[in-house]
DNA sequence: TCCTGCCATCGGGGTTTTCCTGATGGGCAT
DNA sequence: ATGCCCATCAGGAAAACCCCGATGGCAGGA
């Protein structure tokens, strides 16, 4: 019976998911978490064999989070669940070490077959993703080209600024320095040709508008 | 016993959700719909009580779907759920009908009360939306807290913001002071309801997006 | 191996913007 | 005439911005 750690901040798809993952005989949840810290307490304590992460989480991105699960133990796998467009993660999910990636759109069937694709040691992404990861890089629109010349942090910090989060909020949430995030902003400047924090400003807030809802 | 639809395009999220309210003797769980048309039809067959309603949906966003059950029957209550932060969505929601909006990363326990409260013909908002509301009417002149309230000037200003026009370039393009330009910013943030210049700036590029384009 | 480049983290210090608390005068209605 | 909104602006503190850095880690190539 494989064991289970699920990590969202939305009680409410945990409760989905566990009620999914309990109906079946093999599956076995034995932990939630809602946060990156509690996450890791629990992989401690009871070692699971897969943790399913969702990648928009409080604290500290899903990224994080994988990292730190990979710097740590490297026998867990890791299946990361997200609501968000996967063209824009899933690579960089499964560079940091995750084993699939699934959109929670998908059908439940899809999803348990993910996890137990997962657990035989194999790597799980959606149809549609694999062809364009097997096509080499493909995108039409022109912008998400220079998104993706975004290092990991940048584009947390990126969509954080597009939320209307403000510099300093950014880096306490992120348990930064401010400099820190300021460092990061400048970067993103330079790489999407913006010249100003203001023009910054605006093109995450429509970059989150066109992504994120 | 209350009957409810529940419509949102995560079949996980519709399961936690089931599961939850199952758990309440005092309401059922009448029916679940993945899109618009699908909850359109539920409504017709089962007329629930009231409808759980996902503001990202496919085919056709929740505001579209909540102005239709608007216009097609006016009994059926509506509550919204969203994982976007409610400031930016909240107002709409109200306005196009909604009796409450609820953050899906809300604990459990808020999600089920805010039901019974919008069962009771209440309207349900968190503790932080229903200050910032109570502030903006408070600003209002009475009734219609929106656009039309600002002045000539002020819808002038905040129009050149949604452009992506600074507050420097703004008072240099009028001739006028910047500390006037930034009177007007902070007048049309208090009217709007508004708390920060990020947040000002994100209302004036949606704005701007739906009515110059 | 050494070197180069990218990444992520921070600091100093000066400039600019934001934000809060005012003020002035001019309409306009009751 | 008195109140209310409008449009205009100032002073000063706080925050954000921006240009200079720096350190350490890590990966890839000469």
């Amino acid at each position: 019976m494989a064991k289970i750690l699920i990590v969202d901040d939305h009680p409410l798809v945990r409760t989905g998911l566990a009620q999914l993952i309990g109906d079946c005989p093999d599956l076995e949840v034995c932990a939630e978490a809602g946060d990156m810290s509690g996450a890791l307490k629990i992989i401690d304590a009871s070692s699971p064999d897969l943790a399913i992460i969702d990648l928009s989480l409080a604290g500290g991105s899903g990224l994080d989070l994988i990292e730190h699960i990979k710097s740590r133990d490297r026998n867990i796998l890791m299946l990361v669940a997200s609501m968000h467009d996967e063209t824009l993660y899933a690579e960089r999910v499964l560079a940091a070490g995750a084993h699939g990636y699934i959109n929670k759109q998908e059908a439940q069937e899809n999803i348990i077959q993910a996890i137990r694709q997962v657990l035989n040691g194999k790597v799980y992404l959606s149809q549609h993703m694999t062809e364009r990861l097997l096509n080499g890089m493909v995108n039409a629109t022109g912008d998400k080209r220079d998104i993706d010349s975004l290092s990991n942090r940048e584009l947390q910090v990126f969509e954080l600024i597009g939320q209307g989060t403000t510099t300093s909020q950014i880096a306490e949430q992120l348990n930064l320095s401010v400099k820190t995030i300021e460092t990061h902003q400048a970067h993103i400047k330079k790489k999407l040709g913006l010249g100003s924090a203001h023009e910054l400003n605006q093109r995450a807030i429509r970059w989150v508008m066109d992504h994120d809802s």
